[in-house]
DNA sequence: TAGTGCCGTTTTGTATACATATATTGATGT
DNA sequence: ACATCAATATATGTATACAAAACGGCACTA
């Protein structure tokens, strides 16, 4: 079974248990929760793998009761699945809902770039315009996990931008859905320097508080990403 | 406290229990939670309402555990508040937040529209205006919790005939987190006939397969309905 | 040999007991 | 009288025990 934060320095303490950051008025549920939504956006949990109950309950050191409210907090962001009685699973999502995700986070994360063309400040410019500085940066030095998270950073900055916090946070949750597939897009051919320009578009078009621009611009980005993760995972089945 | 299912015909078990649906094969986590959502988007759990562990146990005869998992449950789709250590409330609403949910909703509903002009058939002309027809005649009759659900099934129709099932279910999901506020806008002045003639506007554009068309009478309709909303709100406040 | 039904094992669902944090209340002091 | 602090009470969080359903293997049969 997959090694559960393996790979994200996760040491574990004497007795053999997993380190769940113990900080007092945290609950062991939502802990527990963070680390196992950490794993699956890192992909070192399997989209469609098994979650038992026992062996998370053992290897954090803790009960059954926390690890099945965990499981049922990520059940809200759509990254498990709960059949009754027959346990809980990674969310594996086929091709077909991929597309129908993808559909709907162009859409918002569209209007995210609508609002933000609309809404943003001078300040705003220089901080995207940073963020965009270091995102060409790591394209060029080629580290891909790094291109990775600025690339986050600069989607981040726009949903803030938009100044709708509900919008934000229902964009944010898509985009963790998609996470696991989507990281392994980074590594295709021509990804990192695409996503460079289209970002200049985005950017541009929010800057000159162009809505409609902006809107279709970040649209079309989605898009092309989706069409991408498609493509890759084509060539798996 | 509020009576939960007071108003929906619950009667209770002769040992003073709620009846659950007890269904074999269904867990009483998730009887609980339907129960809890019916009762939150009827409005009779008031938003903001604090939610008893203990209570709601005894009331349906249950332990602490499922009306726990069940709270877990229902936190997925924003219906309640989890605070840690603090109990669970019903989500409540600010004005600031249901004009942002308002926006996203506008945008997912309008989606919906525009797939649906591209994609719908012959077969379900026929079906939508059968509704329609419906929802007019409910309209003339002034029975408003007739009205409201049958308008219910015309916003349904068009999400199915998206068919982009991911985005029916974010929309649906939406649309229930704001039900409580917007079963009261219903009995506004001129809203039935509003709506009456919107869902026309809607109708047409989407059998006329034009999309763009389709999706800003959607958004219109959808926007309208929020401005009305926050009218009927800042009333009381 | 393939299929079917039975039985034991495993895992989930629920109840209950216990630990701990928060809220409330009352006493005390200024 | 009001504020503050402490002790108690209450509710939430967690652990454990028990019940029941699903899974798997095996034997039996056609």
């Amino acid at each position: 079974m997959a090694d559960i934060g393996a790979h994200s320095g996760g040491r574990r303490v004497k007795n053999g248990h997993e380190s769940l950051a113990t900080s007092p008025g945290v609950t062991l549920a939502e802990s527990l929760r963070q680390k196992l939504e950490g794993a699956i956006a890192a992909g070192h949990l399997e989209p469609g793998s098994r979650l038992d109950e026992q062996e998370i309950a053992q290897r954090f050191g803790v009960s059954r009761t926390p690890v099945r409210e965990a499981f049922r907090l990520m059940a809200a962001n759509n990254l498990v699945e709960l059949r009754g009685r027959q346990g809980a699973t990674v969310r594996s999502i086929k091709a077909q809902a991929l597309i129908e995700m993808f559909q709907v986070m162009a859409e918002l994360e569209g209007l995210c770039a609508r609002l933000a063309a609309r809404r943003v400040s001078q300040a705003w410019g220089a901080e995207i315009g940073e963020i965009h500085q270091r995102l060409v940066a790591a394209g060029e030095t080629g580290d891909i996990d790094v291109f990775y998270d600025i690339n986050q950073e600069f989607h981040e900055a726009i949903y803030e931008a938009s100044r709708n916090s509900f919008l934000a946070d229902q964009t944010r949750k898509l985009r963790n859905q998609v996470a696991a597939y989507r990281r392994r897009v980074t590594r295709m051919p021509n990804r990192i320097a695409d996503t460079v320009r289209e970002h200049e578009a985005i950017m541009q078009a929010i800057l000159a508080h162009d809505p409609e621009r902006a809107h279709s611009a970040m649209r079309d980005h989605v898009n092309l990403l989706g069409d991408n993760l498609l493509d890759f995972l084509a060539a798996f089945e």
